[in-house]
DNA sequence: TATTGTTATACTCTATAACTATA
DNA sequence: TATAGTTATAGAGTATAACAATA
């Protein structure tokens, strides 16, 4: 028997087919509004008035800095964020979305949020149950 | 107030940030392999010995056809899979796994499944009932 | 005629290596 | 010396358009 291991692995395996389900339907979310898979992640990552590093990115894309230089490029080209130089570490650069990159993004989340799961099968109750479970696993980011 | 509605689109944020961070890792799950993100993508959906079309493949990365032709062909080419008509349609080619690329595909899962979310943090009772409400909102694949 | 897959072409994404500026 | 970012280069990923084979 594999009693307590069996769910903890069956929740898994549950997870990860919701994330190849989703990662096959990202292309889809983004095309309409000219963005790439990459750089929905990246419009996901930065809030609006939280300036986020270069060098941050790069650790959570799990990238080269050297790639991170040319998303931030063509992202900068089409006006959708700046990038200035550090205060505190001159060697660092920091990226924040633009107004235009902040609507972009807004626009981004509604549409992701637009068709989601059939989260209405559930009770309100096991919803509560869920939101409380998911925060305690994915809620990590002590930010 | 946002009763029902709130639970819902909180537990879609959460899912949608599990969603990005794994998305971030899934680099990394596939380098000591030797696989990039779109290929692991598609070692995942070929379960061994059900072959898959590659029309179905496309449309599952929501991608073009011609991408998956350079796709299985490097694939293919690394003795991972093998491509052949289809008897039914020949007009059709379905991809299956050569043993080769179902260890490999073996070795992907394992290495996916090594760290995952800290799920021991749920009691199994809680586990249980993950599983079974994202068995409804997932396991949607009238296969 | 319509559909599946391939080829040619071009641009984006990505890593490696060498470099600059800052610490 | 070490770190953040850039540049040059090369290969993988991707879409568009034109094509071949089959239905």
């Amino acid at each position: 028997m594999k009693g307590e291991e069996g769910d903890a692995c069956r929740a898994w395996q549950l997870l990860m087919r919701f994330f190849f389900t989703q990662r096959g339907e990202l292309p889809s979310w983004g095309a309409e509004l000219g963005l790439s898979p990459v750089q929905c992640h990246v419009l996901h990552l930065i809030e609006p008035g939280r300036p986020l590093a270069m060098s941050r990115l790069a650790a959570t894309l799990s990238c080269d800095a050297s790639n991170v230089t040319g998303l931030v490029d063509r992202l900068e080209a089409r006006g959708l964020l700046v990038r200035r130089p550090s205060p505190a570490d001159r060697r660092v650069k920091v990226i924040d979305l633009t107004p235009t990159g902040s609507r972009l993004r807004a626009q981004l989340l509604r549409r992701m949020s637009g068709e989601p799961l059939p989260l209405s099968r559930l009770s309100v109750r096991e919803q509560r149950a869920l939101v409380r479970m998911l925060e305690r696993l994915v809620d990590d980011e002590s930010d």
